[in-house]
DNA sequence: GTCTATAGGATGATAGAC
DNA sequence: GTCTATCATCCTATAGAC
């Protein structure tokens, strides 16, 4: 059971409203409130907004690249691939929904440097999933659609899990791990 | 060869500006800037920031809620019903990219009645896809997953096209609904 | 580590001249 | 239909007391 810093209490709290109503439309006094202080004390323990949500985003976007390094270098089929693509979405999903919602709709607020930095990881990212497909369409494993079709059908869905997943509840990690392989490898029909 | 009336002039202009940067991040100075005007003009076409957005998302909401409302009562099969719904988003995606933008990000700063009326209809909305594809699996047209994975598969997957729209530039929209049906019908493998 | 006070600027919107 | 001027409020961030 470990403690939380100030910070760490601080960027949780503010990935949660970030969630709610988008970076742009919270407030350093938001955030404060929610904590039951004031907004200058916030400073305290952070630069300031920016390096908010540059901790939340860049911390889940490095365990996306990790994830998916980690995976390219093992010697397994490209169906088996994908498949673990879709199990570490899930998987990050569980355990940073609130994170997710600020990767997918504030990337954009990120200056400078913490923008390069993000852009560049999505990109390597697209890119090493990009391969996984093109090597099962050539080796047969994989019906030969456009890839560009099958990348973004996969991704879009892994993307907006967090959705999902916020709306539903909590559900069981297997279940749905099973299942949604299944729908987005086999099909539906 | 229509004119554009000033106030669908603004609209168009501030759609494009929200797809950049959210609703909460452009002010009407920046809409303003954008039309070589002052933003005090702006009020003389348009009641004031809210009205803009839900111009933008109401207008779109409805093209997809009498598009669906058109589908379910005509007598053709489940899978057939899906390859619609598909289509019908790849049309409005195609006609209405930034706008959904705004639809997809923007929809939590709708205030009041309009807030509602977007809910509603996005509930009714999903309401409608679930009815086709539970009957789908029940008469074994669909494969029997869980309802809702395969739900929100579909529908996250044509929620975001719009993204991919942006990226790759416009595409043939004859070669796009045929790839994208048979993806998320018939599977990859 | 938190507070009060405040700087310095942006924001949505209005009034009234032209 | 557009302008200038302005209001009242909000914003991020800092200074300095406790």
């Amino acid at each position: 059971m470990k403690t939380l810093s100030r910070k760490d209490e601080i960027i949780l709290v503010a990935a949660h409203l970030f969630n709610e109503k988008g970076y742009k439309a919270v407030s350093m006094r938001d955030i404060a409130k929610a904590m039951d202080i004031k907004a200058a004390s916030l400073y305290n323990h952070i630069s300031g907004k920016q390096e908010i949500l540059s901790e939340i985003i860049l911390k889940v976007a490095e365990e996306f690249t990790v994830g998916m390094e980690k995976m390219v270098s093992e010697s397994i089929s490209a169906i088996k691939k994908v498949e673990k693509v879709i199990e570490l979405h899930i998987d990050i999903t569980v355990n940073h929904s609130e994170a997710l919602a600020a990767l997918n709709n504030d990337w954009m607020h990120l200056e400078s440097e913490n923008l390069k930095a993000f852009v560049q990881m999505r990109e390597d990212y697209e890119e090493n999933f990009r391969s996984i497909i093109k090597e099962g369409i050539d080796n047969g494993e994989i019906k030969s659609y456009h890839p560009e079709v099958i990348l973004f059908s996969i991704l879009s869905t892994l993307r907006t899990l967090y959705l999902w997943n916020q709306k539903r509840g909590k559900l069981d990690v297997n279940i749905l791990k099973k299942d949604m392989v299944s729908v987005l490898i086999k099909g539906i029909k």
